[in-house]
DNA sequence: TTGAAAGCGCTAACAC
DNA sequence: GTGTTAGCGCTTTCAA
């Protein structure tokens, strides 16, 4: 705190646009100087002012991340992997939460692109609603949506295709009779594995509510009263996990009575008693992919918005 | 991106002071000018570049946070509560998960540090390691410790009070024989949680290993070949779901045969089947607390550090 | 390969 | 209350 790249030069008997390039790795600078330089630098205990670097070569090295709920371990999962990606590269990541609600997300979005942070990945938390927040970022930086997307937008988007994931999940089950209990179709993924069930061709018996264990609990208790089908399958872990405690404390026993699966394959789902049969999202390769794509954007090597569709699988456990 | 207050400035025909003023809601403009100023900034679409505000101003409205796994639920639900109180006062959180290495977390806070954060919240993953970490941060700039804390180094913090926490735990199982399987005490809690597991007289039978659901179901595979106690009173909840997944793999009835505890209370402890025993900790409060010292510091108020232990509540389930 | 100098866009003294 | 001006610390032309 004091010591800037003038004292650096300096003490190293050089201007500072040489101690500039040779702190910065910039070739064209004799190696003797380089040495003096970095020698005088870490003799003063330098610390450079990134601040000050950001305003001059107008990049922070910084992604911005905005997350629906970063308490539901499937999106810290993506936000730890997201990270460990960003760790070779010296980029620094700033996350938000959006609450699911698209005014603050929108809210969000914008104080990052107030910092001017140089990408931003989106997990856009309302297929309609979120589309604002995702054209004023996408009009400045690249944008990549990750899991989520905003209906008919023309962005890139990493995630996996849900409907494949729903026929598989119902194709394992062969059921005669299911209930779907998913969220209100308000994000693309409650939308698309509510439209891979239907077109599954697996019934209209859907129940709708949010992604939460309370909304689980609560139809759980619906189904009970309203006569159990053959399997309940839910929109996501959390949800399933509900489900299946209203039904531990009503006494029913699962897959005995009735049998029950997820989506996500968060790490809870395997503890729970009987233990979750699932789709497996791939998070790490999610965001490896997600992380590729805006690196290229951000080299310029891609200009285009590219869509990944990753086929998850399924992880047949005891519940269903 | 483009324009800048020079432009404001002249099309309400003030000077860039002014227009700053205005912007920045200083007192000492006339109200006039305020709006002609508002207005302009919002007919020219405006962004302000809060870089360069911050290099001049020595401030980014900033906050950095370090969290040891952000895919602990407990953790997350840490870093959501910050999120939440940060939200009024136009603060960003910057992001930064250490994996629990000591090394990682080393330069995780030098990156925040070289982004002149305003203040830091860290979640110290080593008792003794994170020294270093810790010392360069609050040689700069404000810091307080959340949860987590380094052995004998004066700076503030917030958590729980542990050993009552575990006291608490030991007096509602009132048990003949108890193991605890904790984690190895590298970090202040696991120190912490099996200091009063020793204290509060409950015996010498520890299994140490680390925080995660394999430890627990690695421990429950070793006590089942041992002899099992009457009680199990695990580190935290996650090795105490690992404990009660393997048992309900081998057959083990809990608690008939045996009762099972955990520590934290994450949302995940109340969905297994049976449902945890555990301690809550109040994140919530934690959170705003911290911030709030975190706030005077920033403003002044206080200069010297403060340490909060909050006493946390036994939540009794079927576990135990 | 190097150095001088001009800003990046803003805020904060300072003068009026 | 307002304007002028001098930087914040760095990178990047532009000349040499």
């Amino acid at each position: 705190m004091g010591v800037t790249i003038h004292d650096v030069a300096a003490h190293a008997g050089v201007s500072v646009a040489t101690a500039s390039r040779a702190l910065s790795g910039q070739r064209g600078v004799r190696q003797a100087n380089r040495d003096k330089v970095v020698a005088a630098a870490r003799e003063l205990g330098y610390e450079p002012n990134v601040v000050a670097a950001s305003l001059r070569s107008r990049t922070t090295h910084t992604i911005g991340m905005v997350v629906p709920r970063i308490g539901n371990p499937f999106f810290a999962t993506l936000v730890e992997e997201v990270e460990k990606q960003l760790q070779g590269g010296n980029r620094s990541l700033l996350l938000a939460n959006s609450d699911y609600q698209p005014e603050v997300e929108r809210r969000q979005v914008q104080a990052l692109l107030d910092r001017r942070v140089d990408a931003l990945l989106l997990i856009p938390c309302h297929r309609e609603r979120s589309e604002e927040a995702l054209a004023a970022a996408a009009a400045r930086i690249p944008v990549v949506q990750l899991d989520l997307r905003v209906d008919g937008f023309d962005a890139s988007w990493v995630g996996v295709d849900n409907e494949a994931g729903m026929r598989e999940l119902l194709g394992h089950l062969d059921a005669r009779r299911t209930v779907f209990v998913g969220a209100e179709p308000t994000d693309s993924s409650a939308q698309s594995r509510l439209d891979g069930y239907r077109r599954a061709g697996a019934g209209d018996e859907v129940l709708l509510g949010d992604f939460s264990k309370e909304w689980g609990e609560k139809a759980a208790g619906r189904l009970l009263s309203e006569g159990l089908p053959e399997a309940v399958v839910c929109g996501n872990d959390v949800i399933a996990l509900g489900v299946l405690a209203e039904f531990a404390r009503r006494g029913v026993r699962v897959p005995q009575e009735v049998r029950v699966t997820g989506f996500d394959d968060i790490p809870y789902a395997e503890l729970g008693q009987p233990a979750l049969t699932t789709i497996r999202q791939p998070q790490a390769e999610i965001a490896a992919e997600a992380v590729r794509v805006l690196h290229d954007r951000l080299a310029g090597v891609e200009t285009t918005s590219r869509r990944t569709a990753i086929t998850p699988a399924l992880v047949a456990r005891s519940s269903g």
